[in-house]
RNA sequence: AGGGGUAUAGUUCAAUGGUAGAACAGCGGUCUCCAAAACCGUUAAUGUGGGUUCAACUCCUACUACCCCUG
């Protein structure tokens, strides 16, 4: 199997850097595990690397695409997978860095996406959630129990599988390994909580000096509010500022909010949905452990 | 200083004298193509001391704190 390593993690702990770190070390190209990050025109909210920062370190999966596009886990899947081959062609090692916990895992594991028709489904926008989980129910009644009915999205997400394409989502899933792919080594980054909010808070203020506003206003010129993208944190909490119904500073501080509930959901994700090996970055033996673990794996 | 008002969860508000509830925040969790999304679960309170009553958040009283008015 392929070596992949992997610097997951929490938000705004430096994954990044220590990505750089660890490509300088280990000869390896880095490929973005973020889902913000592949937009262009979205840089100081995605907290993105700057090229600087890259120190020649080569990027991939990020600025890749602009807003007029979109980009879901299935496109991740298929672009990750090619770059590691063509990476792996090079004689380096890939290395994924990002936090988008769906993303990695879907790549790392044998997640199969099936090519789907038009999502034409149009007519479930009239049901009631009560009405598409009884309508689940009846064509995949394993994932109509797993999935809570007030989870409208996830409960048509099922659905449409089901009713648009030749397997169900529990067909699909129960042909899967549900083991990896790669030869994955994953570093999950992660730093006392205290000190990680701290550091958030400060991070999002500094977002907002260096011109987030002006980000903002410009991402929504080309993609509106209704872009995917835009529902991210450190852009949907300015529509209402923009709208006049709430001022800057509180605007300012539910961007702060999301990104600890955010942080706090990825820290959730690596810990119960991948195995890792988790780093406190603010201490300097952990982090110099976590290379000396690399080293040992790559050696094996 | 005098007069009036208020005091319930971290916050904003409920509760005929009869089981103290909600929203938000907080905390925990779910996750197979919008995932920085979407969703679920849950901790937590009657300012203090007396009194009336079978029973007090509720009525009486003193104190404390805050707010308003007068000087």
């Amino acid at each position: 199997m392929n070596k992949v390593l992997v610097v997951a993690g929490v938000t705004g702990v430096g994954k990044s850097a220590f990505g750089v770190k660890l490509a300088k070390l280990f000869n390896g190209e880095i490929i973005s595990g973020d889902s913000v990050a592949v937009y262009k025109e979205l840089t100081i909210g995605s907290a993105k690397i700057l090229p600087i920062e890259m120190d020649g370190i080569t990027h991939h999966g990020i600025d890749i695409l602009t807003l007029n596009d979109s980009f879901n886990v299935r496109d991740f899947q298929i672009y990750a997978r090619e770059k590691i081959d063509e990476i792996i062609e090079r004689g380096k090692l890939p290395i994924i860095v990002g936090g988008t916990g769906l993303y990695i895992r879907a790549l790392l594991y044998d997640y199969v996406f099936q090519d789907e028709q038009e999502n034409n489904l149009d007519c479930m926008e009239t049901l009631s959630n009560d009405e598409l989980h009884v309508e689940l129910s009846t064509v995949d009644p394993k994932q109509a129990e797993l999935i809570h009915k007030n989870n409208r999205k996830r409960v048509i997400r099922a659905l449409s599988i089901a009713k648009l394409n030749v397997k169900s989502k529990t067909e699909l899933i129960s042909e899967q390994t549900h083991s990896m792919i790669y030869d994955a080594l994953i570093l999950s980054c992660t730093m006392p909580k205290e000190s990680l909010y701290k550091r958030l808070n400060l991070r999002v203020e500094k977002m907002v000096e260096a011109g987030l506003l002006e980000e903002v206003k410009d991402a929504l010129k080309i993609a509106g509010w209704h872009h995917p993208a835009m529902a991210a944190i450190g852009y949907k909490e300015f529509k209402e500022y923009f709208d006049g119904e709430v001022n800057l500073d509180t605007a300012v501080a539910l961007v702060q909010r999301n990104t600890r509930r955010f942080a706090k959901r990825q820290i959730t994700w690596f810990k119960h949905q991948m195995p890792c090996h988790w780093v406190d970055m603010s201490s300097d033996d952990e982090v110099n452990q976590a290379i000396e673990e690399v080293n040992v794996w790559m050696s094996r």
